[in-house]
DNA sequence: GGGTAGCGGGG
DNA sequence: GTGTACGCTACCC
């Protein structure tokens, strides 16, 4: 048996011989050579909670489901047997699950509805990003691969070493597009330009006109200059594959005008072509065994501007004005034939810097996230704050054997949607005046810490109306009891994760390495992001640890700390003069010579 | 006020 | 893909 080390950076699954296959996409963290680690023992299952055992056993044995076993598994702080189901295909859950459901001796189904590769990630614990040990040897299958990619068929289950690679490579691209005609539409308009740039310093635009600038390529027609940039992404093989937008503008663009000239497009590792995952109103650009990052939505979820184009988000991040070249302006710089073309040459070439730049700021968290929430970069890339949270709480039910709650259905989802909005924090409108000696006083997160000091839980929430008053907190302005007694599911996961933020800052402080530290500080600027997003779950309709009775009482309490604070702040002679939510400003009216 | 249509980024 | 989906603002009645 052979053992490597490979960086895990994608993972998906094919059917064999009507059996799943997992691949394990990958670079050799010794060779740098692309492995595609293979799995045919992992099978899909589900989890069905019965009204009656054994005549559940019998009516699922009559369906031809036989692999079942019972397991014990915490509901909402309520432990239960169940029976887990397996099955062969992941393709046949969608389809037993609905007949299983509808079974006279089944109360309820779980863990339905967890897609394949990530129920894979989870039972195996291990977390893309990072370094993985794997045992098996190189044995051949039938993927469609290119040469220098090393087929090995594992023979145990890999291992996560939680070692980490710092510094990802990164290749950006972009595409200029003629566009005589406003928006440009793939069927007649030519991609005139494409544009890659590289965080090793690799910079290049392709295109079919000639220029004098160096790092300008000259194809002959567009067909070659397609063909010359699935040569080069291949050749840089980056960690990342990053574009702006890229989701819905550059790769439908790409992949459309190749389907119109009628050539192919073998990006992927498995030499497939883009495809597009329908993920919300939008696709997501999918490169098999390599990690497409749309830098849009990462700028979307971490920075709050009025407007979110590449040159205002440049201009935001670095203070620098990026080259402008008016978008409905381009077929013209392109016809010029003088400067003006020379001047479109560095716009494209521009472009992709700016991208380049802007990804080595923003995706160091990105990668951090992933590594928290143990999901695909690609996935992560793509999620709300909400939805990591979920899939971080998904895999921490998986390791304290808590059972994962379904997802609210349309109708449910709906109610919660309409229902009246849970109160917010606290705001004092602000004091009108000039102050003096202003003190910003506020709370380090305010909400985690409720969360924790009160066991705000949807396994602690109870209506127990003979337990005595030193067995609950008790919720101002509501009834709202939490029992103390035992740590709830989500008070002890935000413990956790501020214990390991405070973890992970002590070792920022103490780390010499510049690498290494800012690994650190982006490590615990996503625990950090953790924590405060779990408040806002509560109250997200789609959460499946939805509680508005927990996001009520949070705010609740959040509401009586801060203006418990203030009044304090008084005996010690300051004045409140404005208050939201976590903080309040004061100035200070006692005598400062005290 | 409640409801829905439209839009973002990209060229 | 163990598919089915955002969140806000403008404008309408």
């Amino acid at each position: 048996m052979e053992t490597k080390t490979i960086v895990l950076n994608d993972i998906d699954y094919i059917t064999r011989d009507e059996k799943p296959v997992i691949r394990l996409f990958g670079r050799d963290s010794k060779t740098n050579e692309n492995v595609i680690a293979y799995d045919t023992t992992f099978k899909p299952y589900l989890y069905i909670l019965p009204n009656n055992l054994d005549e559940c056993l019998v009516e699922l044995r009559q369906l031809g489901i036989d692999d079942l076993e019972l397991e014990d598994k915490i509901d909402i702080g309520v432990k239960r047997e169940y029976i887990k189901a397996t099955l062969i295909h992941p393709q046949e859950v969608p389809k037993l699950r609905d007949i299983i459901r509808e079974l006279p001796t089944v109360r309820e189904i779980r863990e339905y509805d967890i897609p394949f590769y990530r129920r894979y990630l989870i039972d195996k614990q291990i977390t893309p990003t990072n370094v993985i040990e794997i045992h098996g040897k190189t044995q051949d299958m039938d993927f469609d691969v290119d040469d220098d990619v090393i087929i090995f068929k594992l023979e145990e289950n890999p291992i996560d070493t939680k070692e980490i690679v710092n510094q990802n490579k990164i290749l950006s691209f972009d595409i200029e597009v003629y566009n005589a005609e406003g928006m440009p539409s793939a069927k007649k308009d030519a991609i005139i330009m494409m544009s890659l740039c590289g965080n090793n310093g690799f910079k290049k635009v392709l295109s079919t006109k000639k220029s004098s600038k160096d790092f300008v390529e000259t194809l002959p027609t567009e067909e070659d200059m397609l063909k010359r940039f699935v040569e080069i992404i291949k050749e840089e093989n980056p960690d990342m594959l990053v574009g702006y937008n890229s989701d819905n503008f550059d790769l439908p663009y790409i992949k459309e005008r190749a389907d119109t000239l009628n050539i192919k497009l073998p990006l992927g590792i498995d030499k497939s072509s883009i495809k597009f995952i329908k993920r919300g109103f939008n696709n997501a650009g999918l490169i098999r065994g390599r990690v497409h990052v749309d830098l849009y939505l990462l700028v979307r979820q971490y920075m709050n501007l009025d407007r979110y184009t590449l040159e205002r988000v440049y201009k935001e991040l670095f203070d620098i004005e990026k080259i402008d070249v008016p978008g409905d302006k381009i077929f013209e710089y392109w016809d010029s034939d003088n400067e003006l073309l020379e001047k479109l040459f560095d716009y494209s070439m521009d472009d992709a810097i700016t991208t380049t730049e802007i990804a080595d700021k923003l995706t160091p968290l990105t990668v951090a996230q992933t590594r928290l929430v143990g999901q695909p970069l690609f996935d992560i890339a793509r999620m709300t704050t909400g939805q990591m949270v979920e899939w971080y709480l998904i895999w921490k039910a998986f390791e304290k054997n808590n059972i994962i709650p379904n997802k609210p259905t349309t109708n449910e989802y709906t109610q919660r949607r309409s229902s009246k909005k849970v109160a917010g924090g606290y705001v004092k409108e602000p004091e009108k005046g000039l102050f003096e000696h202003i003190a910003y006083l506020d709370f380090k997160s305010l909400y985690p810490s409720v969360i924790i000091a009160q066991n705000i839980s949807p396994d602690t929430i109870t209506t127990d109306d003979t337990l005595d008053e030193s067995e609950y907190h008790l919720c101002p302005e509501s009834d709202y009891k939490f029992l103390k007694e035992p740590k709830g599911f989500i008070p002890s996961i935000i413990g956790y994760i501020l214990d390991e933020r405070q973890r992970i800052k002590k070792l920022m402080y103490e780390e010499t390495v510049p690498e290494q530290k800012k690994a650190y500080d982006f490590e615990q600027q996503g625990l950090k992001r953790l924590a405060n997003s779990m408040f806002g779950a509560y109250g997200y309709a789609r959460f499946r640890w939805y509680k508005k009775e927990c996001a009520a009482a949070i705010t609740a309490w959040g509401r009586e700390y801060i203006q418990d604070a203030m009044k304090k702040s008084e005996e010690y002679g300051f004045k409140p003069i404005y208050a939201d939510t976590d903080g309040f400003y004061a100035t200070y009216i006692g005598n400062l010579d005290d």
